[in-house]
DNA sequence: CATGAATGAGCCTTCATTCAT
DNA sequence: CATGAATGAAGGCTCATTCAT
């Protein structure tokens, strides 16, 4: 995979330009979305020219599902979603391993900082796209999610109180993606909290979360 | 709100095109967007000429602040913060309260539906109207949900601690409103989750937040 | 109709701009076909913003169609199919005023002359606009001439021998139209045909045809 | 046409591209035009690369001649102007195989078939091709033509006369050519003109002709 | 000898906004 | 007080053509 740095010649160059266009239209897209991205701003960026969008994509749209495919398959090379920790560890291990794998994309920066950029906005104004990306992306992790908690819960995957559960600890997380411009505002004077190290995050939420699910039931909570 | 009737007669029709204009805004501005709402398409819903808008707000810009503050006012007005529960009752009592009254509002119809999808909009896609809806109606009620959550945990409300499971608790409840479009394709077969019953789903996560901040730092937990 | 230049100042001013870009379409739509018209083009005639076609008519193609109806009008309200002989006049006299008044259309300035233009484009390169044009101009005009025609024949409007000759003296007058620009050509040192006088030429057709059709079974002609 | 065989083996794939791409042209610039017709479409059809064109015909424009000659070429070559009538055959004789072979080629399949409508398409919307059309194609069949009916008539080709019956003559066949749009939706339950069978029409319009001729100055036509 | 990649001009259309009435 | 008409700036896309290989 970074193999290819070794020997920059093979490449026929026109992949250069295609990756250039790729990473312009990321950067624009994560930024201001898929209708007010502009294919000129697009190609302006990426050096090229402006029917090079045509050439290499179709069209607009299809650059942009070519982005998302793209950032997605860069943000999971980057970090699987158990970084290195075993599929046989135990179910807490696993949780805090996915948990922190999901926030360390979250606050990355390049192809894997768009990826959530793009997802956060087909959430809140979807595009064609969105049914790919649940069908072939989420839809995998949440069951994977799904699994440890019912592990966790010693219920079934189908359980709804799996479900639920599973809900609320993916909210947390997908929170401080989806809500960082309020954050910034709500808190100005503290450092973003990006920096506060997404791995004390992730133990926040591990430990919020494990302690949830274990005492979920105990009889004061009523 | 019916205050303004204190000057009887002098312009009922001048008012009513104001109210239509902002009402077909808040449609179409929380269906599709700032940027791809245009201006016909609210003139043409609200049936009034398209130069109305610039007659009576100046602008597209200053008309979505309007309708942002519009729409704010109805939410409140409809569901305050505690619903009817005072503000001397347990924290565990106004908890529960605190995140019904956000999910009623979260899933109800009308100008207070669009309020909660404009704001969605505006977090993964800020105009200059954030600044603003963060001073005025989000930082009031972090602080509510912060004093709350410090009685429970027995904290300062600026306490780390405090401000980490505040965030926990909104998180789970943004994220009802933020992922519908993704939870209705991971779960088709199954009723969409806001007939689960707001109250069910309020439950939930309140039980699931009370048990993990009683137990956040048992020692088993860690 | 011609009363409308009396009192200049009643009309509104927006008919004004219509009836310009109509005309400067016209113009522009003949000489260079529909595909090969560019908005630009003919708003920079018409004197008006490049906008003001979409607002008008809505897009190119309307457009298009609306200059096709607007010429159309104006021919036959500048010479209508008969001139000014009356319907009970003899089939001879009829035939010679229908094709008196088809040439002089055809050879005809302003408005009316595009239109032939433009039916001379349709038949060629047919748009989805030729489907209204046969039915509301096209197909009534070829009712009367059969009807002159069946009469001189003494046979049905039906007939086959009745259509064979129509269509022989329809293509003579439409020759003049569609191939001017070979006419031109082939005999470069002669005066363009048309002014060798529309009179002139109708009397040659028309007396071609009647002799024609009424020797066409002669036993020497076989 | 194979006398380009004499130098043999060097360039048989390169002449296949040629011609290909005439053929493609061909068909391409008969069904859309000139100036609708694309580059791309005509290389696809022709299976070669995109800049095959610029690189065997110079520019668009050039191909555009290529396939006027090409197909003038293939045209008279199928057709002659007097079929196999010799030249030495009465006037009358003559004129019925010149106009039967007009509708031969009027209605025929491939290349034959796109010359006409090239044609038809340069009569109403001249490119600078028309000039070299008319010198090498179209005057020598209006010559011969004329000597035909100068004979018919007992006046000399120059005769006004003689060139008004010409034109009166030819307008019947191209019309056909020219109109088939129009034709079709005129009489749609009928079937197409073209399979009343071109010997069948040729004879309609030889004998309307001679008739018109041979009686032309009878004095009851005044 | 021939190609795929890249170019820049130009097209139709749409938009928020302003102007004259 | 309010309107319909008109504006100019872009936007996405397509095209014939050229260039480096």
């Amino acid at each position: 995979m970074n193999l290819n740095t070794v020997s920059p010649a093979p490449e026929p160059a026109q992949v250069a330009t295609r990756t250039q266009i790729l990473e312009a239209a990321g950067e624009v897209f994560a930024s201001v979305g898929f209708r007010d991205a502009t294919v000129r701003e697009i190609c302006a960026r990426a050096g090229v020219n402006i029917a090079a969008v045509n050439y290499h994509f179709g069209d607009k749209e299809t650059l942009y599902l070519e982005v998302l495919r793209y950032s997605a398959a860069q943000a999971h090379a980057q970090y699987p979603p158990l970084l290195n920790v075993s599929p046989a560890a135990p179910a807490e291990e696993r949780l805090r391993a996915f948990l922190h794998s999901w926030l360390l994309r979250t606050f990355s920066r390049g192809a894997t900082a768009w990826h959530g950029q793009l997802i956060s906005r087909e959430m809140v104004d979807p595009t064609g796209a969105l049914d790919e990306i649940v069908r072939d992306k989420i839809l995998p992790m949440s069951q994977q999610l799904r699994g440890i908690v019912g592990e966790i819960l010693g219920r079934p995957p189908g359980d709804e109180q799996v479900r639920l559960c599973t809900l609320s600890i993916v909210g947390q997380c997908v929170f401080y993606h989806h809500c960082r411009p309020v954050l910034t505002r709500l808190f100005p004077q503290q450092p973003p909290l990006d920096t506060l190290g997404t791995e004390r995050l992730a133990d926040h939420i591990t430990r919020f979360s494990l302690a949830a699910m274990r005492h979920l039931t105990d009889p004061a909570t009523t």
